[in-house]
RNA sequence: GGUCGCGUAGCUCAGUUGGUUAGAGCACCGCCUUGAUAAGGCGGGGGUCGAUGGUUCAAGUCCAUCCGCGACCA
């Protein structure tokens, strides 16, 4: 009998599961997706709109995507279907970046575990292919992840026809007197055995030794200096193993400078530095004597303390009183400034370090040097000891004491850098003006946030010229030649762009399979170059590849344009391909390469550190999409605040697959609710609608106006943050709930219940379009079960929709005003929701439907006129069996909750006074007999 | 060390131009439901809004200092 009654309710219907089973499921949809060309069909929809041009960094081919590329492609991808359903064509040209240290090193590793060897050329086809491989998989995990682009116009910076445009962008540099060479000393790293880029610099802690160094002066007399005992000019460093490269010491003009007094010497520093260096050597009892300003130093000459050599005093402005002596150790072979100070001074930027690390054999370095390495292993550092032994010797070592401070690192090979003065190509960033002209176009770019201009803009005003050669093989020629006679260099921009019309046609291999006299045919050589020319082996900076992007797709692909609407990168890239992107646009084509450039944080673990791509533990998401599937993978990317650190942690995954739930079954209630429902015969129209049905097109109509202002702020997590909140709070637990009653019960095609199917129909679509971007899966799914009740149609697809934008007549008078009687009613469904719990849990009654309430208040009360104007309606809203009503003038709104009288319907569940005869479906209440009589006619 | 950002319930976050007893979702506890059921509903506990000063009739919200965390830079 029982079983007989619940066959007669409208229960929902549908094949949209309730357990999504995206890790499996997933991969079936992309191939749909594939079958029907749903990139090219977005494309071919929005034909003569406007285009969004998002530029994609291309990420470095070395390995599986990690979770942090992997947020970044979510965010593009997300942007871009959003632009697209708004009305945009958005064609997405991704790339990769192919050449560079990592992936040399990689090979070099694993040719070395082959025990094999193999020259530039066979190394670089080893690097080729170890590139291509990595695009393979990369390209197959975005493409898991739901990425949609335009896969067959990829580019690679390995490809000739780019590495031409890196060769043509150099040439343009090369003809405005950009290009320099100069011995200067650069970042270097040992292992690597090649000069580093900023950008591969990281910051680690290091222990260090800090010394102080006596520098005897054998003729004080000669700057008018009376010291009482025999003078030293005592300097303070943490890098040991430079001093053999000592030239100078710099002084600052400004500073006082005192004689210290100690035993039977005397010791020259920084009057402000004095008592700091007395108590750190232990100078008990010193006594000060002579004064002397630092600008009358100039010209003093103190001695090497363990080579035959004059170590002149000279001025520099960078000298201060933070640390040390105020005497500066001045080796221009191995720092910025010093060699800077040692220009202005004539001093030669001497570096006695070979390539290896080791101190070469010049005839000036002392024999017990020679041989000895730089390179700090295991916090040892055998050039340290040695020159520490050397300056015991020569009585010249103060004090020794280990010493914590931050230290540039290799981002490889995780050893300390040093630096290193050697012949290098650079880029002038002052020549022509490039500079301002780089800052200038920064002013005309929009970032977001608006902080990102400060960092830009530190980032050009503080960089020094661009070293841009590598002593590497994986990469794009530098097309230079050297003359074995004279050693002087050739590179001239006609040439180059020669080569590079031979790279666009033989790939980069060609540089180096090529004889001179080959490479040289045909070029415009310039006329005062020799004959015995050889070919230079340096490479190009990886920047410089990356860095031409703008130039080898943006302004060459038919369907992008020049410059790009949109970079949207992690915040490090300021200093990177931003800033690359930058120099490259402003020196060839004179202007910013993009109009907008977004950034977000890093991925960072539950505590909060950031989870780093050459960390051992591999954190990629291929991992978590196994595990959970994009869908969540991509709800996490919108839910997070990505401007900031965007935390991840298996704990973070469980709630975003707690809110995928609610959403999906929200989806699954709806669906299946719509089972017997066609708009174009049973829709009802707007103005008809009942008052909960038209209070949730306004809630819906208000979603949709949050979500897009959202996304136009390009903050997700605001859209994703409004939707979680629509999904639980106004569909599950408010409108869903209120509504199942008429659904289930009423006759199919009783005006309310078509009314509620008609606001489910029309928040279904406004709710499924705004989430396209976010779950392009189940959106898409759902989709189908909507307008086709399948799985997978050829017809449809959500991405092919435009976003919705709802009609005024949801949130006209009549629409407001039962928005707001509507909510009202919610907001005081307290009043009787607690009692009700209170009966509950004193086993007085179950569900709310065997409740009964009595409202009482003062007529007068807008709040007791609203409810009661409500009358019967009311009992729906608040899931109760009957509402009714007493006016007591004077008294506060109240609510009476009893438990219902009269008998409970068996198939309504609702009580009422009395159930009537329905035939063979037995006693109902008189609105079940109703709602059976018009599904049931026969009967 | 410098610059910037962040610090609100166990977790993820809202808190508009300073203004009623600081909110949501999830998690947790209790109850209900078994006709959204590997679902759904109701109720509840839980926060001295990083700390300390200050401005104000009034501060999570403004100012200062400090502490902690992070990023970038040196």
């Amino acid at each position: 009998m029982a079983e007989e009654l619940k066959d007669t309710l409208n229960l929902p219907v549908t094949d949209f599961p309730m357990r999504a089973g995206l890790a499996e499921r997933e991969p079936v949809r992309i191939a749909h997706w594939e079958r029907l060309g749903l990139y090219d069909a977005i494309q071919a929809r929005a034909a003569g709109k406007p285009a969004f041009v998002l530029h994609d960094g291309p990420p470095f081919t070395n390995g599986d995507v990690h979770i942090g590329t992997a947020l970044n492609k979510l965010l593009k991808d997300a942007i871009l279907r959003y632009k697209s359903m708004r009305g945009f064509r958005t064609p997405y040209v991704p790339g990769w970046d192919c050449h560079g240290l990592p992936i040399e090193h990689k090979v070099m590793k694993e040719l070395q575990a082959a025990k094999q060897s193999l020259d530039a050329l066979g190394v670089r086809r080893a690097c080729a292919q170890f590139s291509a491989g990595f695009i393979e998989k990369q390209r197959g995990q975005f493409k898991r992840l739901g990425i949609l682009a335009d896969w067959k116009s990829e580019y690679r910076t390995m490809d000739p026809a780019y590495e031409a445009e890196i060769l043509g962008g150099f040439a343009s540099f090369i003809e405005q007197g950009l290009v320099y060479r100069s011995k200067k000393p650069v970042y270097w790293s040992i292992p690597c055995e090649t000069a580093l880029a900023e950008a591969e610099i990281e910051y680690q802690d290091k222990r260090s030794f800090s010394i102080w160094v006596a520098f005897p002066v054998p003729a004080p007399a000669a700057k008018g200096l009376a010291p009482a005992h025999p003078l030293s000019v005592v300097i303070w460093t943490t890098t040991p193993w430079t001093l053999p490269a000592n030239l100078a010491i710099a002084v600052h003009p400004e500073l006082e400078y005192v004689e210290v007094r100690h035993g039977d010497r005397s010791f020259l520093v920084a009057a402000a530095l004095r008592d700091a260096f007395v108590a750190a050597c232990g100078l008990e009892g010193a006594v000060d004597g002579f004064r002397v300003t630092g600008r009358a130093l100039e010209g003093l000459v103190a001695r090497h303390p363990f080579i035959d050599r004059a170590s002149p005093v000279v001025l520099a402005d960078y000298v201060t009183t933070d640390a040390g002596t105020g005497c500066v150790h001045t080796a221009p072979g191995h720092g910025l400034e010093d060699f800077q100070t040692g220009n202005k001074y004539g001093l030669e930027p001497y570096c006695p370090v070979r390539n290896d690390g080791t101190y070469a054999d010049d005839g000036r370095v002392p024999a017990a040097l020679v041989g000895v390495t730089v390179l700090e292993t295991d916090g040892k550092n055998p050039a340290n000891l040695a020159v520490l032994e050397l300056l015991k010797g020569a009585g010249a070592l103060l004090k020794a004491q280990g010493f914590n401070h931050s230290y540039p690192h290799c981002w490889r090979s995780k050893t300390p850098v040093i630096f290193r003065a050697m012949d290098q190509w650079f880029v002038g960033l002052d020549r022509g003006d490039l500079r301002q002209r780089a800052l200038k176009a920064v002013g005309d770019v929009q970032w977001i946030p608006a902080s990102g201009e400060n960092r830009i803009r530190g980032a050009v005003e503080g960089r020094p010229d661009w070293c841009i050669s590598r002593q590497r093989a994986w990469g794009v020629p530098i097309p230079a030649f050297t003359s074995p006679s004279t050693g002087e260099s050739y590179l001239d921009a006609g040439v180059v762009r020669h080569v590079a019309r031979q790279v666009a046609l033989h790939g980069g291999d060609w540089w180096w399979a090529s004889s001179v006299e080959t490479i040289l045919a045909g070029a415009p050589v310039p006329a005062g170059w020799p004959k015995d020319l050889r070919k230079g082996t340096d490479t190009l900076d990886v920047w410089i590849d990356s860095g031409s992007s703008h130039l080898a797709v943006c302004a060459k692909h038919k369907d992008l344009h020049w410059p790009a609407d949109l970079y949207l990168e992690g915040s490090d890239q300021h200093r990177g391909w931003f800033q690359s992107s930058l120099w490259t646009a402003v020196a060839v084509k004179g202007a910013a390469p993009y109009r907008a450039v977004l950034t977000h944080g890093f991925v960072v673990n539950e505590k909060r550190q950031k989870i780093s791509k050459s960390d051992g533990k591999p954190q990629t998401a291929d991992g978590y999409v196994k595990k959970y599937g994009a869908d969540i993978i991509r709800l996490w990317v919108a839910s997070e605040n990505y401007q900031s650190d965007i935390p991840l942690s298996d704990a973070i995954f469980e709630h975003v697959s707690n809110q995928y739930r609610g959403m999906r079954n929200s989806l699954r209630y709806q669906l299946g609710n719509l089972f017997d429902f066609d708009a174009a015969k049973d829709a009802v129209p707007v103005a008809r609608l009942s008052a909960i049905d038209r209070w949730a097109l306004v809630e819906t109509a208000r979603l949709v106006r949050e979500v897009t202002d959202a996304c136009e702020r390009n903050e997700f997590h605001r859209a994703a943050a409004a939707l979680a909140h629509f999904t639980t709070g106004t569909l599950s637990s408010t409108y869903h709930n209120i509504v199942k009653d008429r659904l289930y019960t009423l006759a199919p095609a009783d005006p309310l219940r078509r009314s509620t199917q008609t606001a489910l129909d029309l928040i279904l679509r406004a709710y499924l379009r705004v989430i396209a971007p976010f779950v392009p899966f189940t959106a898409d799914e759902a989709w189908s079960h909507l307008v086709a009740k399948a799985e997978y149609t050829d017809a449809a697809s959500v991405h092919l929709q435009d976003w919705p934008a709802p009609p005024a007549d949801w949130e006209d008078e009549a629409g407001l005003a039962a928005h707001a009687a509507c909510a009202r009613v919610q907001a005081l469904a307290a009043l009787v929701n607690v009692p009700l719990e209170k009966m509950r849990q004193e086993k007085k009654l179950g569900q709310s439907l065997e409740a009964a309430v009595v409202v009482s208040g003062d007529p007068a009360d807008a709040d007791f006129r609203l409810l009661t104007g409500l009358g019967e309606a009311l009992a729906e809203l608040w899931i109760v069996s009957a509402v009714s009503f007493v006016p007591t003038p004077g008294s506060p709104l109240a609510c009476q909750v009893d438990k219902a009288g009269g008998v409970r319907c068996p198939r309504s569940w609702r009580w009422v006074p009395t159930l009537v005869d329905a035939g063979k479906f037995g006693m109902v209440s008189p609105r079940c007999r109703t709602a059976l009589l018009a599904k049931y006619p026969q009967s």
